[in-house]
DNA sequence: CTTTCTACGTAAAACGATTTACGTTTAAAT
DNA sequence: ATTTAAACGTAAATCGTTTTACGTAGAAAG
């Protein structure tokens, strides 16, 4: 049943041209008369031809490949980035090659550098952390690249974001809007820019209610150590009025604590929860998100990572995508009896009441 | 900052020796004496030197890469067969290269096409369909591969499923011990052996207890249409007193139809679900489902491929694993007032009230 | 009619590794 | 000490493409 795979020489051969002439077809890099061409075509259908990527690749230098490199496999978020690059490199007969690098710095490195090589065209990666050693790689290679999702502080090139200062604002303020003064906002951790956006966003708001101080426990990337932290918070504190997820195992890791506290969502205790997902309209409540644009943060990245690829040299593109609020029902008034008001007296009280003196 | 890759070569006139011990050193093709090596190691090393996988491919003929193909990347069922599998391919340092089908034939058949112009080592795929008319381009290519969850019906080479009769069994009986016996049943397509094997399960239940035929709905591939055919189903036929999806889709959707419908879960019906994920225990109420043993199918998939690359020639192997029934809290006893005994006599009454004539 | 382009085909070099064929050194055997 | 074989290096051939350098034919220009 074996068949060695026909060559370009085979083609050539039977189509009786030179083996120039076949690549020439194919890569449509040089004109070929239209006659030749079909007789090449012809010839290559009949042997089931398919150029061979790595001899390409070896000559030409520049193959049609580009990696992804994500954080987890296992967190829908990255792959449905994963799938939407796919689709958008696809469409342009690109491959993709992807590696995850479990959140750990020095295993991005590695896996980078089995990326670098296949010689990838360019590279999209969601770094690890906010260190991005392998920024250097990348840059050693003179490869272009995108960075997704978790830009660190002071990057400076082409980078792909959600507004994530503009998410914490929209969550806390749509909690506060709700009486809600007691809240617990559940971040994966906050050596990620991304994390400390948001928590800056929240922050705005409590700074512009002149509220408590931001209540915040660190959980991790995983959905089990998420919940075992939570576990852990309520022997050390009251049960807020309203859970602040900032990722979406935290989410999980809220939701499955909450159950095990037999508190009633949103009755007891409001979630808002982050990134938004099919079974978060399917489950009662329907949870109350924040959505990033996770398909339009791929088609982004693509479209600059492609541009970079054929030698575009503007200045780096920072593209912050905005966020929305899907409300539902996972989130509600906070009710008056549990409401512990703890607001300190606002600027505008202290006011009052030095002039009263 | 750019800098030109080192070659073989390179390393090579930096370390004193050719580049044929070079590639020694590396492949472990051939001995190399202690010093040489380490002086040869240093050397690349000191220029950054990592071999090219296009140019060692395109000599070797056998690459380090494998290809995998499954119908799609924003399914988590498959995500994480994935990534299963990019743990157990990366210990052994191959490298994957991923496509999707989009649950279409062709699709996925030129999908593999350009994967099998990469020349991988082999390939591990979950078909689009039963058709599976991808086979005849594996066995042209004379290349090891291994099928994935859809198995076809008659398919003889090495395979890797869970044992769906049994899960079906599982559910059925499950549900029927709670006293339910108007189960509506939502797969995702009949044309999809997996899917039907499951249903047999089901059907050996009903027949077992002597019940009425089995009710199923086909949903499609995804939430949306899910949730369309079982919103269609409400005009068709009063409401069953449990739900049994056979997909992940399929749950989700019966979730959030049943959210619509506002029926409570599992007071007006029970649901039980197909797959478990996180969500499932962190929702209210958590979710029964069966436990397909994803993580466990990427191991087996690769260990067999792995064997087959090595050129081991043993008669194909077809292995089936277990699912287990996580019992949550959306399965419930049957209320007795809903339970409309639709039961038809049982042989055995019909054998008694034949001998009582 | 000659000259000058342009278009397009061919043969051969190149890409960076592995592998083969062969040579030299070293160790073991007589 | 001589022979034999094993061990290990090197140079060159090779994988399947793309690319370069060159050649030829026909068209356009003078």
């Amino acid at each position: 049943m074996k068949v060695p795979p026909a060559s370009i020489k085979d083609v050539a051969k039977r189509a009786g041209v030179s083996a120039g002439t076949v690549s020439n077809v194919f890569s449509g890099n040089r004109p070929v008369k239209p006659g030749l061409a079909k007789r090449v075509r012809e010839a290559a259908a009949a042997l089931g031809y398919e150029p061979d990527r790595a001899a390409s690749q070896l000559r030409g230098g520049k193959g049609r490949v580009v990696g992804i490199v994500i954080p987890e496999l296992s967190n829908p978020f990255f792959t449905s980035l994963v799938a939407a690059i796919e689709t958008a490199a696809r469409a342009e007969s690109f491959d993709i090659l992807v590696a995850s690098s479990s959140d750990d710095d020095s295993e991005e490195a590695a896996r980078l550098r089995t990326l670098l090589a296949w010689k990838p065209a360019g590279v999209v990666i969601v770094p690890a952390s906010d260190e991005f050693p392998s920024r250097g790689l990348l840059e050693k290679a003179g490869l272009p690249f995108v960075v997704v999702d978790r830009v660190p502080q002071d990057f400076t090139g082409d980078a792909v974001s959600s507004d994530n200062f503009d998410a914490g604002l929209q969550a806390a303020r749509h909690l506060f809007e709700l009486g809600h003064r007691d809240i617990v906002v559940a971040a994966s951790s906050m050596r990620l820019q991304n994390i400390r956006e948001r928590c800056s966003g929240i922050e705005s708001v409590l700074r512009e209610t002149d509220s408590a101080p931001l209540s915040l426990i660190e959980l991790g990337f995983s959905f089990e150590s998420a919940a075992a932290r939570l576990e852990q918070l309520a022997t050390e504190r009251r049960r807020p009025t309203a859970f602040l997820a900032l990722t979406n195992f935290g989410t999980l890791g809220v939701l499955a604590t909450l159950q095990q506290w037999n508190a009633r969502v949103p009755d007891d205790v409001s979630v808002l929860g982050f990134d938004d997902y099919s079974w978060m309209r399917a489950v009662s409540p329907p949870l109350t998100a924040i959505r990033q644009p996770v398909e339009e943060m791929g088609r982004r990245a693509w479209r600059i990572l492609r541009r970079r690829i054929e030698g575009d040299s503007e200045p780096p593109e920072g593209i912050r995508l905005a966020c929305t609020l899907e409300r539902r029902r996972s989130t509600a008034t906070c009710p008056p009896g549990t409401t512990i008001d703890i607001k300190r007296p606002s600027r505008r009280d202290r006011d009052d009441l030095a002039k009263s003196n």
